[in-house]
RNA sequence: GCCGAUGUAGCUCAGCUGGCUAGAGCAGCUGAUUUGUAAUCAGCAGGUCGUGGGUUCGAGUCCCUCCAUCGGCUCCA
């Protein structure tokens, strides 16, 4: 007999050998057939897993993390089953389950694979998973392992193979197919009853450029059919919150193939909204000790050669630009930090004057790869809010934590409670990719992880995420998708100033090299802004909205009494316009609904001989009737609850 | 850049296995209507079917090139 704790802390015992499955089974009916996957004594194990010893149980479900990875990564052997059986000579090599599903990267040889082949795969994966085949794990031996993976030529296997322990391999089988794999399935294919194949993709062997290039088959399955048609369903939902879709509808940006790839158009309304938020951040940065400079937006090689950027991105950027007669070389500035240090540099500095902090919204142009352009997050031309902050040694982490509230307080007024504050910190196994020595790098490591932590953040650390130049703390947040985007940026710099030769006069009247900390609260514009969009669906905060109030006279005589009104509202600094169109009523509604404008004031003869306003707010609720005074009252006090002062 | 897909009017989309002057709704213009909480009616105009080439008696439809876009990979100062 062994001892069997569960998390609700109770102790049963059980026959040695006992499964999970059957442990689960004495429970309840309902469990032993909802049970995905299981984990003893703090380890993944199956659910047919023979248990030897006394230990901590835990039970997966559906609605855990780990029973639905368990199913797609099981949903992910099918898939290579079906694969092999409808193409020959395949090589499989990974099959893991994500967050949204699963994917399996096979090498297909000289076999064609596309999207018209996914009913035929669904349709024969679902009949497979009716026949109910067990998975089950078995120990091979590392030679036994490699020998099966030689015989199929399957160099990628084997590879996987070779970094293995013997004693710690694992196939599992399930109907006729085996695969190389370390544990975590669902009992038996039956459980899956939906399954839908996302795309094909191209991806490398072992995530590097240089490797062959496999092809990559998304898909995600469900225990129920209704569930699939719910995600499908989620995924058309999202695609409505688009940036790309609502930035179209609602006029705030374009872009044309003449201008030229990923460089966005910024057409009136987005303009205006765009506006809206640099005037925000620099009152901000105003009150927080920042001063606004402006620089070109194109600066001599030698600026680049001398930060660097030129020998880490030269070859993959713009290119220069040559003068005609001295042959001199400029390139489109590809970032604001060199020409804020030449700033810095044009006069000395006393300790007495620091932290010094040159703020510019600055338009710089990088030569992003095609394939990865991506609507307004990621484009050629993009505009930064960046600071860059010179400081003494001691005043680093002030500083540092100062940034972290502007960014939190710039998050905060938007609505963004969604983010996950991110240390990037350099790969030590990949020194060449970076700049400077190791006590620097250490030092600015220590010092964003500190105040990171005296702010009371909660962060993960990502190896090989620095930029080459300093570690960073990154706050990314989620696209409509659920795809992470990197918005906030504070990065710690100890090799520019030593570059460019930045000094300051100590207190002892010495020279001393400042550190420099580089700063993006929104990250950049274009696609803070796309986030923005996607998150609100189009509805922006009412502070920031271009168009608060739309005033729809009912008829012809009216029209000149809502310009009267709408004078009244703009004095207050309310937004409105008038809708003086010899339209509908009605019409005038839905088109301002559709333009999202937050609210809406119909005025007929009623109005104008009662005073008295019946308010429609966006999507159709009454707001009930209110004077005019009231209604500016009650503008002014709803766009204040959703921006706060900074500090 | 690589893998896969897509590209028809300003927008959303029809156009079957290649076959007369390429269709619809919305938007636009003109006129009528002066309207009470999500689309008033009628008429008109609008497309070298992404580009260039090829196959064919004949191409929006088939093939190739390039361009752009979408989903990924790689990259992201």
């Amino acid at each position: 007999m062994i001892k069997i704790k569960f998390p609700d802390g109770a102790i049963k015992s059980f026959d040695s050998k006992s499964t999970p499955f059957q442990i689960a089974s004495t429970i309840s009916h309902g469990l032993a057939r909802n049970i995905l996957s299981a984990e003893f004594n703090g380890k993944k194990i199956e659910t047919s897993t023979e248990l030897a010893e006394d230990g901590e149980l835990r039970f997966y479900t559906w609605e855990d993390k780990e029973g639905k990875e368990a199913f797609w990564h099981s949903s992910a052997h099918l898939l290579a089953q079906v694969l092999e059986e409808f193409y020959d000579q395949i090589k499989l090599t990974i099959g893991p389950a994500i967050s949204n599903g699963f994917y399996y990267d096979i090498d297909f040889g000289k076999n064609q694979m596309s999207e018209k082949d996914f009913p035929k795969i669904e349709k024969r994966m679902i009949e497979i998973a009716r026949e109910k085949h067990e998975f089950k794990l078995k120990s091979v031996s590392k030679s036994e392992a490699l020998n099966h993976y030689k015989t199929n030529n399957n160099q990628y296997k084997v590879e996987l193979i070779e970094s293995l322990n013997d004693g710690e391999i694992t196939f599992c089988d399930h109907d006729n197919f085996t695969d190389l794999c370390k544990g975590g399935h669902i009992p038996h294919t039956g459980l899956i009853k939906a399954v839908k194949l996302m795309s094909v993709a191209g991806a490398y062997w072992r995530a590097d450029q240089n490797n062959t290039q496999l092809t990559r088959v998304y898909g995600i399955s469900f225990p129920k059919q209704k569930q699939l048609s719910e995600y499908l369903n989620l995924l058309e939902e999202a695609k409505k919150r688009d940036h790309r879709k609502l930035g179209k509808e609602l006029e705030l940006f374009t872009f044309s193939s003449k201008v030229g790839q990923g460089l966005p158009l910024w057409l009136p309304k987005g303009a205006e909204l765009r506006d809206r938020l640099e005037s925000f951040l620099k009152k901000a940065q105003k009150k927080a000790g920042y001063q606004q400079v402006i620089s070109p937006h194109i600066g001599n090689k030698e600026l680049y050669t001398t930060s660097g950027h030129y020998q880490k991105y030269g070859e993959d950027s713009f290119q220069p630009i040559s003068t005609p007669a001295d042959g001199e070389e400029f390139l489109l500035k590809p970032m604001n930090c060199p020409h804020h240090c030449e700033m810095y540099n044009s006069k000395q500095w006393s300790y007495k004057e620091l932290p010094v902090r040159y703020a510019e919204f600055g338009t710089v142009y990088r030569y992003e790869q095609s394939g990865e352009l991506h609507g307004l997050t990621r484009v050629r031309g993009f505009t930064q809010d960046d600071a860059h902050i010179f400081c003494s040694e001691d005043q680093l982490n002030e500083e540092f934590k100062n940034v972290i509230d502007l960014v939190l307080y710039v998050f905060g007024s938007l609505g963004f409670d969604n983010f996950t504050a991110q240390v990037s910190l350099r790969d030590k196994n990949n020194k060449e990719k970076y700049i400077g020595n190791d006590d620097s790098w250490k030092q600015a490591e220590n010092a964003i992880i500190n105040a990171t932590k005296e702010k009371g953040l909660t962060y993960n650390i990502e190896y090989g995420e620095a930029a080459f130049y300093g570690p960073k703390l990154d706050f990314m947040v989620k696209d409509a998708l659920g795809r992470q985007w990197q918005l906030g940026t504070i990065q710690v710099d100890y090799n520019l100033p030593e570059r460019f030769n930045l000094n300051y006069v100590d207190n002892n009247n010495e020279l001393k090299r400042p550190v420099m900390i580089h700063r993006a609260p929104f990250g950049s514009m274009e696609r803070f802004i796309a986030i923005l969009i996607e998150h609100t669906g189009g509805n922006f905060p009412l502070w920031l909205t271009t168009n608060q109030v739309s005033l729809i006279p009912v008829g012809e005589k009216h029209k000149k009494y809502c310009e009267k009104v709408s004078e009244l509202l703009e004095n207050n600094e309310i937004r409105a316009t008038t809708d003086g169109r010899n339209e509908t009523v009605g019409k005038k509604i839905r088109e301002s609904e559709i333009n999202k404008i937050p609210y809406m004031l119909i005025i007929g003869d009623d109005e104008i001989n009662s005073d008295i306003f019946p308010v429609r707010a966006h999507g159709g609720e009454d707001l009930g009737k209110m004077k005019l005074d009231d209604f500016i009252k009650f503008i002014l006090k709803k766009s204040k609850e959703t921006i706060k002062d900074f500090k």
